[in-house]
RNA sequence: GGCCCGUUGGUCAAGCGGUUAAGACACGGCCCUUUCACGGCUGUAACAUGGGUUCGAUUCCCGUACGGGUCACCA
């Protein structure tokens, strides 16, 4: 066979050789031990949590060791490409702290275009950069056109939708398959000029030269030492279209520029012996891999799944409208993929997560379970360290977005909304009361006459008669001037004069002896001028509300009652 | 079904041959407290399983079970 002629015959425009390609990317000149990582999101839609998470990492060590991190935008799917997706995922990974020094990135127009020495950073840019090592492999023997259709592939393997696969004879089918795959090496350069002439399309595949039995270790920086079956499957490498898969491209690009830290999903594993065949047929340098596991959920019947597309928490998109603030998602992911960060940032609390020492060899093997819970507590945490002025701006921002009535309230008088947000704030122990922003409503709601509702209802066990004295009194005393204590011991007489103890002490030792006592008083009023049976410190509330909403809302409950 | 990966409390996890098996979240109790939130103290709760190796296995090896991933002209 003369795979010259053959690779002639199949590349006719093709008229550089590796050599040339090489020539125009030169080695990267990067200080020792850094390291180049890369994004590589195909632009089919939104970012999710399961993108995130690796291009964290990728950031992470490129940033933290002086190298390079590039976004790669691999559109070599037509069939799945969503408009506009590519831009949406930049300004999405952006808020999240992952930006890049090199790659795709947005014009002033807002449009998708180069920056760096290694491009084109899309894939469908590169078409003839493919070929040309392509035609090596060609030249070489290591790669064969297959014109067998996808129909005709189909029919061999009779189903290949994932239910019915259950019920289909595995074996017999990879087997056909691969015998159908294997018939398509034994043709003639007649045969090829033939359905050439006819314009027939054709796969170009992989003459894999591999043998299962026979296992080659590997070591993943995640997943440490690995034994792998070699490769024997021939597959493609350029499509009929003559876009390459995305093995083929994963090799001719990360090699081009430079990548020296492949970081993706454990659910490239299996087709890791393809990279290595392919590596070596081609003569590059293998990257390192990391292997990074999968962020898990729940299903309906209590077992884990790789968390995807539709599942809450998997859409980046979600998180902003929940109002998570991007640090807080940036953090929880920390904790999920270096198991010594939350140690550290209890020792660092006041620095960013940037700082933060990133360790390879901290991360988890196995998938975790994405966790609600555990977000929200790094969230409320996030938000209890920032000022009333901060809380104010993000909220607000938020609001004016996510919920136009609230931002109206909020930025009606940002002095007296900034005084709600100050309450209990900017201490040593600051309230925890917001874990999104789309908590604030709630939790300011009492401060605003036209949110203001009473949500909660006086307990049975006090008598009408009791709770309307009590708001009656403190209607008559009630003086905004007061001081904390004034104020409160005129809450203490108002007990007293009820029969309700005033004196917490007394009242445990004889609580028989007492309709109540001055919580009992507290919360008649509570209810009154909040509306809730819960509360901030009700003197500071009260302070913010200021005389006149105080005392109608106490004579407004006083009427209902 | 083949192949690959994994398995410490409900969740995230420390551990790297000898520990009373950390810590965080969640949950319960107590304290603080006029409610809530905060904070402090405290409690329940774990090495999937069977064989080895070893003086000794959560840690090393093999099997089993379970879970996950993958088996495209998708990435």
């Amino acid at each position: 066979m003369d795979y010259n002629y053959l690779a002639e015959l199949l590349f006719p425009n093709i008229t550089e050789s590796p050599a040339d390609v090489e020539a125009k990317y030169p080695p990267r000149n990067l200080p020792e031990g850094a390291k180049v990582t890369r994004f590589a999101p195909s632009p089919t839609g939104f970012v999710h949590f399961g993108g995130l998470f690796p291009s964290t990492v990728g950031e992470r060590l490129a940033h933290q060791s002086g190298g390079v991190f590039y976004l790669r935008i691999e559109d070599t799917d037509a069939k799945r490409e969503v408009e506009g997706a590519a831009e949406g995922l930049i300004k999405t990974l952006a808020k999240y702290g992952i930006n890049f020094d090199e790659g795709a990135i947005l014009d002033e127009n807002g449009k998708i275009s180069d920056k760096g020495a290694y491009g084109p950073y899309k894939q469908s840019l590169r078409g003839p950069i493919y070929q040309v090592y392509a035609k090596q492999l060609v030249r070489e023997g290591k790669a064969y056109p297959c014109f067998t259709t996808e129909e005709e592939l189909d029919e061999l393997q009779a189903v290949n939708k994932k239910e019915e696969i259950k019920n289909t004879d595995w074996q017999a089918e990879a087997e056909a398959k691969r015998a159908a795959m294997l018939a398509g090496r034994n043709f003639t350069i007649e045969e090829v000029e033939e359905h050439l002439k006819a314009g027939h399309p054709f796969v170009l595949r992989i003459l894999a030269n591999g043998d299962p039995e026979k296992k080659f270790k590997f070591t993943d920086l995640v997943k440490g030492a690995l034994e792998i079956p070699e490769n024997d499957e021939d597959f493609v490498l350029l499509k009929s279209d003559g876009i390459p898969t995305y093995h083929f491209a994963h090799a001719v690009d990360d090699h081009l520029m430079g990548t020296t830290h492949v970081i993706r999903g454990e659910e490239w594993l299996p087709s890791l012996a393809k990279h290595v065949q392919l590596f070596s047929y081609l003569g590059f340098k293998l990257p390192k891999y990391m292997h990074i596991a999968q962020i898990m959920r729940i299903d309906e019947n209590g077992n884990k799944k790789k968390l995807s597309k539709r599942d809450m928490g998997a859409n980046m998109d979600d998180y902003t409208s929940m109002g998570y603030c991007p640090e807080a998602v940036c953090e929880y992911i920390m904790t999920l993929l270096n198991s010594n960060y939350e140690e550290w940032h209890m020792q660092n609390a006041d620095k960013p997560y940037t700082s933060f020492p990133f360790n390879i060899k901290k991360m988890s093997v196995s998938g975790c379970l994405f966790d609600f819970a555990k977000l929200n507590d790094v969230s409320k945490n996030i938000i209890s360290r920032m000022t009333a002025d901060e809380v104010y701006n993000l909220s607000s921002e938020w609001a004016r977005e996510f919920d136009p009535e609230l931002y109206a309230e909020l930025s009606a008088n940002p002095e007296y909304t900034k005084s709600i947000f100050a309450i209990g704030r900017g201490g040593k122990k600051p309230r925890k009361d917001l874990s999104v922003w789309k908590d604030v409503r709630d939790y300011v709601d009492l401060f605003f006459d036209n949110l203001f509702e009473i949500k909660d209802s006086y307990p049975e066990n006090f008598t009408k008669t009791d709770i309307k004295l009590t708001l009656e009194e403190f209607a008559k005393t009630f003086d905004a001037n007061d001081d904390m204590n004034t104020w409160f011991e005129k809450i203490k007489d108002i007990a007293d004069m009820l029969g309700f103890a005033s004196d917490m002490k007394a009242y445990k030792q004889n609580p028989e002896a007492y309709k109540g006592n001055v919580s009992d008083i507290s919360m008649f009023i509570r209810l009154a001028v909040t509306g809730k049976l819960n509360s901030p410190d009700m003197y500071s509330v009260m302070q913010i509300l200021g005389y006149d909403r105080v005392i109608n809302r106490v004579n407004e409950m006083i009427k209902v009652l």
